[in-house]
DNA sequence: TTCCAGGTTTCCT
DNA sequence: AGGAAACATGGA
């Protein structure tokens, strides 16, 4: 797997804002649409152009807001907090948005393709310099997979906002509350009982939450541990051993947490649909043809199929 | 009312 | 290995 190594110089204090690096192949405005496309969101608040989160670092919550510096810059300006002076925090927190707009990701090799192939070639004109807006939380990028299973996106927002908002934590700034997605160790200490309250389609979701968050919580399943893996393959494999997560799920959280560029969630329904409205199909595509129409798509598999949900918006 | 939704498990041949 | 049924709520 190929990343660009994150170097110290990737940002930069600017009193006690911080400047972070972008590439070229980035605009802020596609990412900022891009968030805003989701429904009831409850980890992040987009206001007059600026992006708000809560982040965590450590032991320490804090809100940031995130705005467009210059071509080659984002700025991130602390909210409610005039001098922070903790430089684990501040490299934390440009370390998170670093990782959450996947800024070391060359997307030139990804558009030279894209222009020659008839899925992408529409999606990539129409959201230039859009990136894969990941999940850094490993335990979060789970629940909402499983959260998200088999019922509709809108929905599935629901139940994220109730899940956040019984167990995660919230830091109030300027009168507004801004939460943190619960964490492995808080769920881990739970029964399924005790998330009957979010309303889950399944009891078994309750009794997956709870158990990956105890493999988490107890270090038998970490970033660094499916980092370590061969290829996406051998990662998938480790992750389709635990009870509540398929393939789908398995290549959705590679492709948005571990970044895993030929992480290819080929059973999303709504990838069937962007392919269905790209083609002008009447009924979604098999399998066979999705793989023959993906073929050359190597290593940009998961590229390729978050530019086609954008399509979908 | 019926169908489908960012699927997975379990139970069958 | 591969197919069918059960799961279960909410929106169109």
């Amino acid at each position: 797997m190929q990343r660009t190594t994150l170097s110290s110089q990737f940002w930069q204090n600017d009193g006690n804002d911080l400047l972070l690096q972008v590439p070229t192949e980035f605009s802020f405005t596609q990412n900022y649409d891009h968030l805003s496309t989701a429904t009831n969101e409850s980890l992040y608040t987009l206001k007059d152009g600026a992006i708000y989160k809560a982040i965590a670092v450590g032991n320490v919550d804090t809100v940031v807001a995130i705005t467009p510096e210059d071509a080659a810059h984002l700025r991130i300006r602390w909210i409610d907090e005039p001098q922070v002076q903790n430089e684990m925090l501040r490299a934390g927190v440009a370390r998170y948005v670093y990782d959450w707009f996947d800024l070391g990701t060359d997307l030139k090799p990804f558009y030279k393709m894209a222009e020659q192939d008839e899925l992408l070639r529409q999606a990539v004109a129409s959201f230039y310099g859009l990136r894969n807006m990941g999940i850094p939380d490993l335990y979060e990028a789970i629940c909402w997979g499983i959260l998200g299973q088999q019922i509709n996106l809108s929905f599935a927002y629901t139940l994220k906002r109730r899940f956040v908002e019984n167990f995660g934590r919230s830091i109030q700034r300027e009168g507004e509350e801004y939460w943190l997605f619960p964490t492995a160790e808080t769920i881990a200490a739970l029964t399924p009982e005790d998330l009957s309250a979010v309303g889950m389609t399944t009891v078994k979701k309750c009794e997956y939450l709870v158990d990956t968050a105890k493999l988490i919580a107890s270090g038998k399943l970490s970033k660094d541990q499916l980092l370590q893996t061969q290829n996406v393959k051998q990662a998938e494999k480790e992750l389709v051993k635990i009870r509540g997560i398929g393939p789908w799920t398995a290549h959705y959280v590679l492709m948005r947490c571990l970044r895993m560029p030929d992480a290819f969630p080929i059973d999303d329904v709504g990838l069937h649909h962007a392919i269905r409205h790209v083609l002008g199909l009447d009924t979604k595509p098999s399998k066979e043809r999705i793989l023959e129409l993906s073929a050359g798509w190597t290593a940009w598999e998961s590229y390729a199929t978050f530019y086609l949900w954008r399509l979908l918006y």
